[in-house]
DNA sequence: GTCTATACCATGATAGAC
DNA sequence: GTCTATCATGGTATAGAC
C-alpha cells in the first residue's frame, strides 16, 4: 500500500518533468525546475531518482508507454498491407500533430550524445515498432529493403510535424494544409505513385 | 587592417564554436567551453559577440554559409525539373552524410524554442533554398502544394540521417545502405513511381 | 517521504589592468 | 584585444531533522 503511493508519486514527477523535457531538452531543464512544478522541493526528487540523467530516462520511457502498442496493433493487424500501412500513416499523423511533447522527445532523442541513453531507447521503445513497420513494407516491396523502407515511410509523416515550428516562417506555408489528415492523404499518394500523381492536396 | 585582423578572430571563434554546439547544443556549450577551444579565455569571447546567444546565432549562420548557394544552383540550374531534383538530393545526400555538424545544427534550431531565433534562421537561411525547391515541385506536379511536396522531399532524404544514429541500434541495419549514393537512388525511385517500384536496393 | 539547509561547482557576464 | 580577477546566480546533489 505505501509501495502505490510511492509509485504514484513517481508517476506523477514523470507526468509533469516530460513537458519540460519536451520543451527544452535534457541540458534546458534543472531539477529545481521540475521540482517547483512537481511542488516538492528538489531534495524529494532524490527519494525517487538516484540522478538526473535517470529521472530524464524515466521520464522519455514514461511518454512512449502506451503509445508504441497501438501503433504495432495497426501494422500488426488484419487487412492487406496497404490498409494497413495506410491506417499507421493516418494514426502517426493525428498523434504527432496533437502530442507535441512526444514528438519533440523523440528529436531530442535523435540528437543525443549519448550513447548508452540512445542504445537503451533503441531497443526498448522503438524496436518494436520499427519492426512491424519493416514486416508491413516486405510485405509490399518483398525485393527492397525493409529497413529503408521503414525509414522513408516514417520520415515522409514526422517531417512535417518537425519542421512545423520553422516552416510557419517559410513561403507556402498555409494553415488548412497542416491538418493530418490532409499531410497522411498527401503521403499515402506519395508513396502509392510517387510525386506526379501526388495530385491536389485537399 | 584592423579590420580585417578582428574579422578573422571572429571566423576563428566561430570554426571552433560550430563543432560544439552541434554536438551538445547551444544550452549544453558554455563560454568556458568554446573559450578553452579557441585558446583564449572567456572575457577575451565577449569582445567579439555581446553575449552567447549572438554567438549561437553567428555560429549556426556561420555553418551555413556557403552551403545553401550550391544547392539553389542546382535546383535554379538548366536541365529537366526530373534531373535538377535528382541532382539535389544525390547532392543533399553526400552532404549530409559528411557533413555531420551542418546536420545537427538544422536539428537542434529545429527545436529552438526561441521564436526570435528561429524566424530569423527561417528567413536567413532556410528561405531561399525553400523556394527554390517549390519551384521544381511546382513544375513537376503543377496540380500539387509546393510547400507539402517540398517538405515530402527534404523529409524523405534527412531522415535517413537524422535517424543514423539511433538506426544502428535497430534491427535490419547494414552498413552497405548508409551510402548516401543508395539512399539517394533509393529516394528517387520512391518519388518518382512510389513505393512499389522502389525496388531493390542496390 | 518531504523538508531545511547547505556544500560545492559551473555558469554568464563584467571591471579594469596591460 | 586579451588578460586576471571577480560577481551574482543557479546547477546537482547530500546530510540530517521531522
Amino acid at each position: 500500500m505505501t509501495r502505490q503511493v510511492v509509485a504514484i508519486m513517481r508517476e506523477e514527477i514523470l507526468g509533469r518533468a516530460v513537458p519540460l523535457f519536451a520543451k527544452v531538452g535534457f541540458e534546458g531543464v534543472s531539477m529545481r525546475d521540475i521540482a517547483t512544478t512537481v511542488g516538492v522541493t528538489p531534495a524529494a526528487l532524490y527519494h525517487h531518482f538516484p540522478d538526473k540523467d535517470q529521472l530524464y530516462l524515466a521520464a522519455v520511457e514514461h511518454a512512449f508507454e502506451g503509445k508504441v502498442g497501438p501503433f504495432k496493433s495497426i501494422l500488426d493487424g488484419t487487412g492487406s498491407p496497404w490498409e494497413r500501412l495506410e491506417a499507421f500513416i493516418a494514426k502517426f499523423a493525428r498523434v504527432l500533430d496533437e502530442e507535441n511533447d512526444f514528438r519533440r522527445l523523440m528529436q531530442w532523442v535523435m540528437l543525443d550524445s549519448n550513447e548508452e541513453r540512445l542504445q537503451r531507447l533503441a531497443h526498448c521503445v522503438f524496436g518494436n515498432l520499427f519492426n512491424a513497420l519493416r514486416n508491413v513494407a516486405g510485405e509490399l516491396v518483398p525485393t527492397g529493403s525493409t529497413h529503408l523502407l521503414a525509414v522513408s515511410t516514417v520520415g515522409l509523416i514526422i517531417y512535417h510535424f518537425e519542421t512545423k515550428a520553422v516552416r510557419r516562417f517559410l513561403p507556402g506555408y498555409e494553415q488548412r494544409r497542416e491538418d493530418p489528415a490532409v499531410i497522411a492523404k498527401h503521403v499515402v499518394g506519395l508513396l502509392r505513385n510517387g510525386l506526379e500523381s501526388s495530385g491536389p492536396a485537399t
